[in-house]
DNA sequence: ATTATACGAAACCAAATGGTTTCGTGTCAA
DNA sequence: TTGACACGAAACCATTTGGTTTCGTATAAT
């Protein structure tokens, strides 16, 4: 029971940079297609099937207005985002805190699991 | 002078499931391609590929050691993820704060703020 | 009633994507 | 030195993607 079918995954829906755009946009207030479409350089038609792919996702809502058709966004399915996102969160945070701490020791020897940091921090000049 | 050309970005990077897969793979530790490809159901050949797509995205770094590449994970780029996705927390939060005042205040005539969570609550049985 | 507006569906197209097989090269092992 | 192993590059292929134009239909305006 329940549960969208949810053809298109919030990780590909993002994927494209106008669909984030639209995203933005209609975080600013529902739309209908038209004006959402004068943003774009390209058809009100290839604008629509962004919509419908970000629908796919949940990501936004229509609702019919006499002739017009109004979008909103759903910011809600961003969530699993940032549950995955959570996961890897502390792998950049351990890095961070590492190079904190070289930093702060300013000592120059390299201990090995600092090597990382360090190749990071000079790998510009050859 | 610096910076990546970074041909992939991230969102694309992580938009497609092996992928995702392939970072949380690495996320345990360095690996050579022929024992990551084992553990997948396709070519080593393929399974390549896809790291070279998160390798111009910047989420892996390879490592030639012997006649073996090793690729580990680089969580840093998902930072802008973070980024991009903190711009929209408000909205799902602001919706939450707003689910709970209406649960703790449980009264049942609807404010006209809070319509969209009414009728959210409301989708099924028409 | 007629015309104009707003939109989606359908058919179509080029390019990107995700995969394959085949082959060449560098490295380790006998 | 002769294999065997690890890998990437290249050529190729089917499907998906991002876009277009054309058309039909519902609603609003005259």
């Amino acid at each position: 029971m329940a549960a969208e079918p949810a053809k298109h995954d919030v990780f590909q829906a993002i994927a494209d940079p106008t669909r984030r755009s639209l995203l933005r946009l209609l975080s600013e207030g529902e739309m209908p297609v038209t004006a959402i479409s004068r943003h774009y350089p390209m058809t009100r038609t290839a604008v629509s099937k962004h919509l419908r792919i970000l629908a796919d996702a949940g990501l936004v809502k229509e609702r019919k207005v006499g002739r017009e058709t109004r979008y909103r966004m759903e910011a809600e399915p961003l969530q699993e985002l940032k549950r995955w996102l959570a996961y890897y969160e502390r792998f950049w945070e351990n890095k961070l805190a590492a190079l904190k701490r070289y930093v702060e020791s300013d000592e120059e020897g390299g201990e090995p699991g600092l090597s990382a940091i360090a190749e990071q921090r000079e790998s510009r000049t050859e």
